[in-house]
DNA sequence: ATTATCTATAGATCTATAGATAATGC
DNA sequence: ATTATCTATAGATCTATAGATAATGC
């Protein structure tokens, strides 16, 4: 049994790696469709390709399959803001880190709705690995658009929320997706156009 | 046996209307809380004081509770934007607006999550209702926007981007508390400057 | 008489395990 | 020999109902 959380654990097989890998892949689609709570084994299994106790074989419950997944995606979810350059041109930083943002949203609608959802009940699973990860990015960055407003090369607001409302902003176009579907029904130029009301929308709070 | 969807249904009993608030109340707390799978009859009893089968006495089962709960505050979720006055100054309808949002996200929490949580998941339950209300809504305050961008009193943009910006940057002081408070952790002045901020964001975009 | 509530439980769904069998790698 | 997979099923959880009993309103 190949034990996932465990130390020594010899040197994991070609198949071991392929069917972790299957089985993530499947759990984003469902977790990410149906939350942690209405996603089941059953389902997983399904779409990955592998009978249950297989999946069971792999992983010791569907809580470690949540877990790892979360886990091996929240580097990927937080390098746009790591990317955040304090050599660069602060505005142009800026609306690129929004724009790249707004490119995973649109590119992982998925990740972003796994996200979204354990975020919404309350982060149960992820808020260690928020806390330790998350937080001091979160801090140092702040402090790098504290120090460009403070040298008068970006317009003074609160970095605080200025990353908020970029978060909100960009994630909406995968989180609320279906809302947006709705509403914009019948309309031609649907799904366009939100690259360029971002820029504006920064451009006209941070511009000095 | 009160029935919650058919026609006649006599007149409901004073008891009657003080149970099935309780109910809709308990499943506020809860449905909010663990979203539609996680939450349980059993919770909703215990929060509502009542026996689980009594609970079934009021309505037709889980979903009934759930589809008439989203309902009954959907009037309530669409307020803020039915008030957007053509007769006001644009500007300051805009920013009355981004308030009213701002406060409706504040004292109602539980209400954003559970919307956000029926988006999150495709809006398989509100989808019509949605459709039917809150689009031809949506519609009409796009067009009075545009139309106060025509005639030059708001800076132009997109008024469809506009609303989706909106609702996500206020939404998300509910939606993302747990992901808020972990990131001003130790911050003094956590929770405030919301408003302030959100001012001047939209100002900077829309002030002509 | 009608409305409201309770106990007991059926039946479905779901996670997880036991234990046997097949496939793979020295 | 070890790793991987399968069948069968235990055991927990959950929605919902049956049917009896208590409370309420003419």
């Amino acid at each position: 049994m190949p034990d996932s959380s465990s130390q020594p654990a010899k040197k994991p097989s070609r198949i071991q790696l392929r069917n972790r890998k299957r089985i993530l892949d499947a759990a984003l689609e469902v977790f990410s469709r149906d939350g942690f709570r209405g996603a089941t084994l059953d389902q997983i299994a399904a779409e990955a390709g592998l009978s249950k106790p297989n999946i069971l074989y792999y992983f010791d419950g569907k809580e470690d399959i949540h877990v790892t997944l979360l886990n091996a995606q929240l580097d990927t979810w937080l390098d746009p803001m790591l990317a955040l350059d304090a050599k660069g041109d602060p505005l142009t930083e800026i609306l690129a880190y929004v724009q790249r943002k707004l490119d995973m949203a649109r590119q992982f609608p998925r990740e972003s709705r796994l996200f979204a959802g354990e975020i919404l009940r309350g982060a149960s699973f992820m808020a260690p690995y928020l806390r330790r990860d998350f937080q001091p990015l979160f801090e140092a960055k702040c402090a790098l658009v504290q120090d460009w407003m403070d040298s008068g090369r970006l317009q003074a607001c609160d970095p605080q929320h200025l990353m908020f409302s970029i978060w909100a902003t960009t994630q909406h176009y995968a989180d609320f997706a279906a809302q947006i579907e709705i509403l914009q029904a019948d309309k031609p130029k649907a799904g366009s156009g939100a690259s360029a009301y971002l820029r504006q929308l920064f451009t006209g709070l941070l511009k000095v």
